[in-house]
DNA sequence: CCTACTGTATTAGTACAACGATACACTTGG
DNA sequence: CCAAGTGTATCGTTGTACTAATACAGTAGG
């Protein structure tokens, strides 16, 4: 799962630690219960701090995915497709209203945005 | 046009400062040829550093739509409607490449993201 | 029980962005 | 010409995000 881990990449090491198990969770690969690697073995498995690990797994945590248990380990916590697919919808709606917030101190106005966007996504209007 | 600009903001101040100027000539407020406040003009009556409205006004300038001219002041650019257009569909373009990114990071498809952008717009599909 | 494993907490170092201070160089109007 | 006003360049201080280092505390299997 870890082919590919990026030091010098813009986007911070625990966020793309993070990046890769919260989209593992969001695509059932990884299912409730499952015994995730300790810190430490990951951490060292990446070449990373135990502490960078933790960051990423706190970050998990907060959002709902995963549940750290003192002593015992880190598990992906179980959630329901009507959960998951609720978390999506607010994730989305969080996304793009920070999007058009960007967009406003631009001066870019909200219909550009929906074309642009159908277009980065092949057309198809639903 | 400056009534309020939040030093506590997470925004820094030349972003907020920019941003005011870039929607004020979007949207035709300002004219092209006009004569901004000066540096230090503004700054003064933003109780800021000139430095400050410097990197503003470089931003703006970078972007096209002001001009810095030694020791003369900083002007609007006159930009044609259709320029102006390109320019909100290139900005657009961008704005939702970031979106898209961030979104596969945190596991948020693009229908979802398309769903929550109508809804947020009004939900008038064109 | 107790050892080896787990997460937790605190601190420090590094890098970088933001903001400010100050001295410099150009333009323009009188 | 030159003084007053303009942008320019450079440096220093501050705050913050990221990563690492290290010592602490809980859990569970042999």
């Amino acid at each position: 799962m870890f082919d590919r881990i990026d030091p010098r990449s813009p986007t911070p090491l625990y966020e793309q630690i993070a990046g890769r198990i919260r989209v593992a969770i969001a695509a059932g690969e990884l299912e409730g219960g499952h015994h995730l690697s300790s810190v430490r073995q990951l951490a060292s498995t990446l070449r990373v701090n135990p502490a960078t690990v933790v960051q990423a797994y706190r970050e998990l945590e907060r959002e709902g995915f995963v549940e750290l248990r003192h002593g015992a380990g880190t598990f992906v916590r179980g959630v329901s497709e009507q959960r998951k697919k609720s978390e999506r919808v607010r994730g989305a709606a969080q996304l793009v209203r920070g999007l058009l917030a960007e967009a406003a101190r631009l001066g870019v106005n909200g219909e550009d945005l929906r074309t642009a966007l159908n277009h980065e996504l092949g057309r198809k209007v639903p």
